[in-house]
DNA sequence: TCTCCAAGTGAAAGATTCTTCCATGTCCGG
DNA sequence: CCGGACATGGAAGAATCTTTCACTTGGAGA
């Protein structure tokens, strides 16, 4: 069922991952199968959930989304209702790429991508601290990406 | 630069940000535009660079990579050389989805990817705590993954 | 061992899509 | 008004997709 991957299957994973892009044809060469035979495999990796999504990666500098912030986040109180709450509010900013509930010194990280400093200040201040519950939050600029978003290695 | 996008390649390269796989005909009845056409400007988007990649986003879960970490790190002295090493040590370690160079209390952030607690501890032991010139490693576990590797929005 | 069944496989073929070529249209600067 | 650079869509051969079907394989149970 959805349980088991031979090495095929790892295969084809890898390789749609370093480009999504690939034709089934292509991907069936690499892999020594028929295309017939890749196009039912691959199709299962999709329906059965293997595969979330296939996106283009957009260079963010070219979109003036060149500048990389992360945030930690403390809130007032620790309750099940101050979490949820936050966490709705989170989900309608849509320049946090990442948001997740950490165990540490914060109670949340977040991973900003945004045009410039300016930029950033102007959202910390109309958006960040006015976000439910915030009680305090900590700025690390990101001044060199050296490794962003990296592929998952399985 | 991105002033050379018009709102047609903006649609592109949103739906291929949703939707990687989407074929040519599909893309071009999406934008209401001609196959030859979308053709055209896809290629563009990808010559041009705006599009850095396609890739097929694994589940982390299905293949055993369901634990994420945050980690901070601090090294013992902030000199190019150090950080040159550090930087080169870290890109061999393929667990490691994001290492960004920070302003702030630590001098790197890393975003982790491991099956389980105890595999980070593991890793942290043999590996992290092992790369060239750390004097600190703080360690958040990520409790909740609220949103992950969002799409950019531009 | 033999039989049967489920699952996987590749050849084949019609439908669809890709990719290029080319004639036409559009926008500016001269 | 003209001319050139560029963008556009139609058309068509080449390539690919996707389904169907018959064959092979592997394992469970008699």
């Amino acid at each position: 069922m959805s349980g088991r991957l031979d090495r095929i299957d790892l295969k084809i994973l890898r390789l749609l991952q370093n480009n999504g892009r690939l034709s089934n044809a292509e991907l069936a060469a690499s892999v020594a199968i028929s295309p017939a035979t890749c196009h039912r495999r691959t199709q299962r990796l999709f329906e059965d959930g293997f595969i979330a999504a296939v996106r283009a990666m957009v260079a963010p500098k070219k979109v003036a989304k060149g500048t990389l912030v992360m945030v930690g986040v403390v809130l007032d109180r620790s309750t099940p209702e101050s979490f949820a709450t936050f966490e709705q509010a989170i989900a309608k900013l849509k320049f946090v790429l990442d948001c997740h509930l950490v165990a540490g010194d914060f109670d949340y990280f977040l991973k900003i991508r945004v045009g410039d400093m300016e930029d950033f200040n102007r959202i910390h201040g109309e958006q960040l601290i006015a976000l439910p519950g915030v009680r305090q939050t900590r700025t690390f600029f990101v001044m060199k990406e050296v490794v962003d978003n990296a592929p998952l290695e399985f």
